[in-house]
DNA sequence: CGAGTTTGACCTGCGC
DNA sequence: GCGCAGGTCAAACTCG
């Protein structure tokens, strides 16, 4: 991963045109470890338009309206089960793309959800499903039963694992806000600059392949991610993260040291890190949008399942403001690596 | 030897 | 009540 910087972020490339921001492009990659080499060329050749109305980094982090969303959609205790709900169904849309032809299945069984997310067969129409369930207010899933069931289940979940520690009375482990994204890469785990300790694998029912599950490997971290692959289409690795980083990257990665975070703006949460991991998924979608999902089965390509995209209009942002943002040192956190060019 | 992985056992809730 | 599935634990194991 080292000596890749060179090759990420050549500022003369002659397709520097068609990404407003194409070193941030670059930059989500290499948060992967995905070397956005001959691939990501490609794929960026492939993209037939690219243009001033999708934001860059900072332009979607300087609206104002969506920031303080995604702020929310971590910091806010989802007491709520409305709320729940709406995570969950982040889930669901990791399952929509698990199950083979989920939107078939589901929309055939009369029985299933009744939401405009019962239908997705495909990350952009999983995008779009999650246009209606926002991460922060998300909701509108009071009649989807499936939903409940699938917040329940993980509230379950948080009570099982305490076997030996029984939780007092009363006491309800606040879920964490989830974000599923899916992945073309050959790599089931992919790096993301911080550090993970497997703890259980399980086989995943209808699945030749099993889930696998990571915490993070600092002390008090509570954040953990699920990965997968899904079975309709091998190449496609499921993450599902779930809590938010009390903690910088770690300094320790692996041979990634570009992606090593400065420290924190004095404005900024620490948790933050965990919003980049969701975030840089959310905007390389973005720019992804209009790609074809299997442009290339080995690149690495990141393909968010959530977190909508704020209306044009709201993305509209101008470079002074992008300017401040970058000195505001909210864009570092998020998109490290980006302040560490030369 | 420490850190990370593997894997069988275990717990819990749900559906039947 | 039973079986199932998801999630987690923890001992054993591997690796650098």
């Amino acid at each position: 991963m080292s000596g890749e910087k060179g090759e990420i972020y050549h500022h003369d490339h002659p397709q520097h045109h068609l990404f407003r921001d194409y070193n941030e492009f670059y930059d989500l990659a290499s948060l992967f470890s995905q070397r956005p080499t001959a691939a990501a060329n490609s794929f960026l050749h492939d993209l037939p338009s690219i243009d001033a109305s999708f934001p860059t980094f900072a332009e979607y982090f300087n609206t104002t309206s969506e920031h303080d969303t995604v702020y929310r959609s971590v910091d806010a205790p989802f007491a709520s089960n409305v709320k729940k709900e709406a995570l969950h169904a982040m889930d669901r849309v990791t399952s929509a793309v698990i199950s083979n032809n989920s939107s078939v299945s589901r929309a055939d069984s009369g029985t299933g959800p009744t939401t405009p997310n019962s239908s997705m067969s495909s990350s952009s129409s999983e995008a779009a499903a999650m246009d209606d369930c926002k991460i922060d207010g998300m909701v509108k899933q009071e009649g989807d039963d499936e939903v409940k069931k699938e917040a329940t289940k993980v509230e379950e979940g948080d009570k099982a694992k305490k076997l030996n520690k029984p939780r007092s009375k009363g006491e309800k482990r606040q879920r964490q806000a989830r974000f599923a994204f899916m992945t073309k890469s050959e790599v089931d785990h992919l790096e993301d600059g911080y550090r993970w300790r497997k703890y259980g694998q399980k086989a995943v029912k209808n699945s030749p392949y099993p889930r696998s599950y990571y915490r993070c490997t600092t002390q008090k971290c509570p954040v953990k991610k699920r990965v997968e692959r899904s079975y309709q289409d091998p190449t496609v690795v499921i993450t599902t993260y779930e809590g938010k980083h009390t903690h910088q990257t770690p300094a320790t990665l692996r041979g990634s040291t570009h992606l090593l975070a400065p420290p924190p703006p004095p404005n900024l949460p620490l948790h933050m890190g965990f919003h980049r991991d969701l975030l840089m998924s959310h905007l390389v979608s973005s720019s992804m949008a209009t790609a074809p999902m299997d442009t290339n089965p080995s690149n690495g390509m990141t393909m968010p399942m959530s977190l909508p995209l704020p209306p044009p209009a709201q993305r509209m942002v101008s470079r002074s403001d992008q300017n401040q943002l970058t000195d505001y040192g909210l864009l570092q956190d998020i998109v490290p690596s980006l302040i560490n060019q030369p």
